[in-house]
DNA sequence: ATCATTCTCTGACCTTAGTCAGAGAATCCG
DNA sequence: CGGATTCTCTGACTAAGGTCAGAGAATGAT
């Protein structure tokens, strides 16, 4: 049912909405362009890599759209300054003025579009696509396996760190470096590109049992049921490496995160380490 | 705050979702003969006059590409027999099958989509979508004013017609035939080319005064603020016309009516005329 | 120091999308 | 009936979007 629902308001919204995006018209800038334009303003200066990365372009295409800014004199390119091979591209006043132009011009066209509403339909509009808007990004972010010493795990590592060190009591501290353990997985869940959620398994000595280490929800995502997918994809992990068992340890200021566990179908077990953080420990039989 | 709530929403909707349309990838046709494909096949068979006008396209663009889907085999024409200047385009059974594998596609995807959430999830998007897709809908109505000759005034007269026979208890003899009156102007809301509401203004005999007449709004479309839009608008032109006082009359029957006449500022006033259907009359200065 | 890799760029090339003018047949209007 | 109009089509053209191979500089791994 959800999926008719899905491709009627697709029809709906490609024919009317999808004109916010034709704001570039009149600019003289064929869309890509445009859209280069806008991802340079929107990240303040970004290497040409980032670009190619966000906006999915053949570097041939994006070079010579870059060059075409430059002629217009909308952005500057230089060497980025720690790896020579790569260039940063940013806007000039001018590039600027021309970013200015396009959000403006997407800014009217939304304004006209809800004109016709009253404001309490504006609210529910408004209320709908916020709702749609987070289950929208919640479906699509991606789980991807990373060693813990990939960029975006360390980016997730110091966001649970920090968390932690928030939240409890008497602070945290995560001892030692982060060396890569032997044997672990991590799997880090983005959007955007950002870290969202994060989380690893290790095998613990029996063999049978992985313990369930840093997991990790951005704030902004609690709710959305992103800690149980993680969990689900984990412990999926787990059983496909062989284990029948998973465990973890966690503390009891952190009661989002225990209601999941036990929703999850997680039990409280004894105290199974020495970790002076943990407070409670679960277990579940795969 | 709802454009920045409907910009954010674009921003990811476009970048996620927008995919649903790239379920042509892999059928060797480009998009456009793609979608060309989808109206022939919705329509069952459309005059090339049609599709021009439905896809908005060019004739020369249009005519290579029917060529193209000739080639394949997907689509046979012919004569219209009516006006042998045109030509009608119709599915052959090949034309059927790439049809139903374009769907499928398309389908597919999304069900990937909303795979990911868990089955209240998939709830609540369905309902933020239908909202969204209403509003959207209802905001993006266009309002014309024709002539009460014209095709879309005689449909939603009909519809008009055939919903008052249904409602008021001894049903509803409209009278003689449709003649357009001198003076009337007469504005149909349109969604999609189908007509979703109606209504007209006349000039009483004091020059003062107009008459709002056959206001209607689709069953469907009820609750959408269209009636009340509508509304607003045949009094702007009624002000614009030099008026300044409205008057209707209408039956007991029509509650919902009433309701709205009421929350628009009119006010309950004397039977002005010997109509044998209305039982109550408002009026409203501009 | 060497070799492999990364990064950006240019050149060559292709498809898609779209515009415009005009031809030829059919139809409409007076 | 004759001229204007409508409809579809072809030819000629352009811009936009995108792919691929390879060059040259910088960096990383051993």
């Amino acid at each position: 049912m959800i999926v008719e629902v899905l491709r009627g308001f697709n029809r709906t919204y490609t024919q009317r909405i999808g004109a916010l995006d034709d704001s570039f018209l009149g600019t003289g800038r064929p869309l890509a362009v445009s859209r280069l334009l806008l991802e340079i303003g929107r990240a303040e200066g970004a290497s040409v890599r980032e670009l190619r990365d966000r906006l999915d372009l053949d570097s041939g295409h994006l070079s010579r759209m870059l060059r075409r800014l430059e002629g217009e004199g909308l952005v500057a390119t230089e060497p980025d300054a720690a790896d020579r091979r790569r260039r940063v591209a940013r806007l000039t006043p001018a590039g600027a003025a021309a970013y200015d132009d396009l959000e403006r011009r997407s800014e009217e066209r939304a304004v006209a579009l809800v004109e016709p509403l009253t404001p309490r339909q504006q609210e529910r509009l408004a209320e709908a696509l916020r709702t749609a808007d987070l289950l929208v990004r919640a479906a699509t972010v991606r789980l991807t396996e990373v060693r813990s010493d990939h960029p975006m795990a360390r980016e997730a590592t110091r966001r649970y760190v920090a968390e932690l060190a928030a939240r409890f009591p008497d602070g945290f501290d995560p001892g030692g470096p982060d060396a890569p353990e032997a044997g672990s997985t991590f799997v880090v869940a983005t959007s955007d590109g950002e870290p969202v959620a994060y989380g690893g398994i290790r095998p613990v000595l029996d063999d049978e049992t992985a313990e369930i280490k840093r997991m990790w929800v951005d704030a902004e995502w609690r709710g959305a049921g992103l800690g149980a997918r993680m969990l689900r994809h984990l412990e999926t992990l787990a059983a496909a490496q062989g284990h029948r068992r998973v465990v973890l340890d966690t503390n009891r200021a952190l009661h989002e995160a225990i209601a999941m566990y036990e929703r999850a179908g997680y039990e409280r077990v004894e105290r199974y380490n020495d970790n002076p953080y943990a407070e409670a420990f679960f277990a579940k039989t795969l």
